[in-house]
DNA sequence: ACCATAATATACCGATTGGTATAAAAAAAT
DNA sequence: ATTTTTTTATACCAATCGGTATATTATGGT
């Protein structure tokens, strides 16, 4: 069974996950963890080296949330093409199924870590680069199984599909206004009509 | 001529931009001013009120530079679909053109913003719908002169441009790839010769 | 040159920062 | 049930935080 240390440990890293995702590492405070998880320093350091290691676990949390959830949603669509229409579909509902964790984790972090902390920016681009890869391998598979055009380049929908989700996520945090994401996705399915099927 | 406070204000406040936009409002300390500056803490509080008020003008200091070049570049050119190319043209060199300011101030500080200051974040919005809104004026100026199609949604198009845009900035800066804002702006030169020019 | 004013530096304030040592309490092993 | 181990709370640390009061210096008008 598990001990009372990691049931704790899970608590934390639930509890302060969105603190540092909204505001971001430096604009957490060590108190601000200690009423979010309603424990005190001693429970928190007890479990975890520093506030950087939280940081660090609370990222990969709020990523892992997302990542499940994307790929359970697609792990039920056979088709390629069908894949795709399924990616656009997730980010359709994007904004309230981050809304709880405090906004996207990959533009947040990938903005707040840009300059101050390097490790955590990596590991931010490392999940890009798998999500990314995902979109390129669905693209190529399509390809293979004659429902995407022969001539289309993987790699360069894989980077213009994340790339206009990523631009579009953004618009919809800043300007609060979720029809960003739902027209951007219109677009990317106008691309996958236009462009890649057969 | 020139008051030497006024003279200060502005050496402060071009001293302090690039570093707020680094490293955002409580990540950046008063130390830190003092440091880019090389000022003491009376001279800084002797021009600006608080810390708030500088991030307030340090942001608008470097979207100022940003607009005034866009401005600058693109009051040359007459034809609206060149305008468009323009822009295009603008943020292929956006990167080397916002790298001393630390990064784009929009992507940045809209970030930063979003869950700690509420004022700031309104700022933001609106030099966001500033340059949306003058995307959506050249489509539709090309529209009146016939260059662009009598069919083409400029609020639709405006939209799409600047959310591509923004989503190219991001990447750019958080993959360290300028290749994502080659790439797409290919991608949107693309667009105007597909969907919008007559 | 002198003086009034504006501008900057210095020294300090209470509060909060991230982190630690230790003591108390709870849980697990025997 | 008792002991050992793990876990959590309390109390504290030096350092730094944003900000201010005041002293000193530089500037500009006469």
């Amino acid at each position: 069974m598990a001990s009372k240390g990691q049931l704790t440990a899970e608590h934390i890293i639930k509890s302060v996950a969105p603190v540092f995702n909204k505001q971001g590492y430096s604009g957490t405070s060590m108190s601000d963890l200690t009423a979010a998880t309603g424990l005190t320093k001693g429970a928190i350091y007890g479990n975890f080296k520093n506030k950087e290691e939280l940081a660090f676990l609370a990222f990969k949390h709020n990523v892992d949330r997302v990542v499940n959830q994307i790929k359970k949603e697609l792990s039920v669509i056979g088709s390629p093409i069908q894949q795709l229409y399924g990616l656009t579909n997730f980010y359709r509902k994007y904004r309230s199924l981050t809304i709880d964790l405090g906004g996207c984790p990959i533009i947040n972090i990938g903005v707040d870590a840009n300059h101050e902390n390097p490790e955590l920016l990596a590991r931010v681009q490392e999940v890009i680069s798998k999500l990314q890869y995902y979109i390129t391998k669905m693209i190529r598979l399509g390809i293979e199984n004659g429902e995407v055009k022969k001539t289309v380049n993987p790699e360069k929908y894989g980077r213009l599909f994340y790339t206009v989700i990523e631009g579009a996520v953004f618009m919809t945090a800043t300007m609060n206004d979720e029809s960003y994401l739902q027209q951007m996705m219109d677009h990317l399915d106008q691309i996958i009509i236009n462009d890649l099927a057969n």
